[in-house]
DNA sequence: CGGATTTGACCGGCGC
DNA sequence: GCGCCGGTCAAATCCG
């Protein structure tokens, strides 16, 4: 039994979020943020959004860890918490604290594998990731900032901080889209981990629409990138993005799903030494 | 003391 | 029209 695609999740949300405005993805401010739906005025307005086929980008990436607060850079602000149905797990709602950002996640377990979390990013941040837990001011890795604005245009380049939680040397990336769905899911198998039950099982669990990709680009560039934080994945992103979203053009869609499957223990180890190594002594 | 988290309530959409 | 469900707000609380 392989277990539902992200994808199919994805789905769903694409299909009430339909409905839903869209929090801007330029020029936002958070008063327009705050305006809140409480307020019935705001209706009109909502109303209004609504009309548009806007859809903002979505990432989702599900992640073999143990701890469900991945640090992928940026910081966040916990503003709810929700046991949505089919899953016993709770689900937390997390906005990113940077004024003016629009970027938000929620953060779940996967009913079924306690060591599974799914996060899903949703927008685009305005901003650059907050100097606070990158020590080094350097970090920005110039590959990364030229292939994080090609992709930009494509997708999120929330995928950016995503791929710095996994601090990873190699990584074994597959993603696989759903005919159905617009949300195209990536697999990132994080570390060569000889943990096989789990990454097995996942790639597996892909559909056949599947692809996999030898992200060997991106050990070249973590070997360039001395510090996990600074290691984001752009580049190889970048091709695969291509790819995958000229595929998937028809859609018009800017969902994509991310799978890191670190090792077991990895998951702990990379956040945890990834936070070392950042802040280090 | 300031900021982040917790938690119950509220809102809007959707299905029946 | 009603109830369910996901998402968000915001006051209270906790923590550094």
């Amino acid at each position: 039994m392989v277990e539902p695609v992200p994808a199919s999740v994805s789905d769903d949300d694409i299909d009430a979020g339909g409905g839903r405005p869209y929090p801007g993805d330029d020029a936002t401010e958070e008063e327009d943020l705050e305006s809140k739906r409480r307020k019935m005025e705001s209706a009109g307005i909502d109303a209004a959004l609504m009309g548009k086929p806007n859809r903002e980008p979505r990432v989702v990436v599900q992640t073999v860890s143990e701890v469900d607060i991945l640090d992928d850079g940026y910081r966040w602000r916990k503003y709810g918490q929700k046991v949505v149905k089919g899953n016993p797990n709770p689900r937390s709602y997390y906005k990113c604290t940077s004024t003016g950002c629009p970027v938000r996640k929620h953060v779940e377990r996967a009913s079924h594998d306690p060591k599974s979390v799914i996060t899903t990013y949703e927008g685009k941040h305005n901003h650059e990731v907050p100097a606070a837990r990158n020590a080094t001011h350097e970090m920005s890795a110039p590959p990364m900032k030229n292939v994080v604005h090609q992709i930009n245009s494509n997708m999120p380049s929330s995928i950016g901080g995503m791929m710095r939680a996994c601090e990873a040397r190699n990584y074994t990336n597959q993603y696989s889209q759903a005919a159905e769905t617009d949300t195209v899911s990536l697999d990132l198998g994080v570390g060569i981990s000889p943990n096989h039950s789990d990454a097995t099982n996942q790639m597996q669990s892909s559909g056949p629409d599947q692809m996999q990709y030898q992200m060997q680009t991106m050990g070249s560039m973590y070997g360039n990138m001395r510090h996990p934080s600074s290691m984001a994945a752009p580049a190889v992103q970048g091709n695969s993005a291509a790819r995958m979203y000229g595929s998937r053009e028809e859609k018009g869609n800017e969902g994509f799903t991310f799978r890191a499957t670190p090792m077991d223990h990895s998951a702990n180890l990379c956040y945890s030494s990834a936070g070392n190594l950042v802040m280090g002594p």
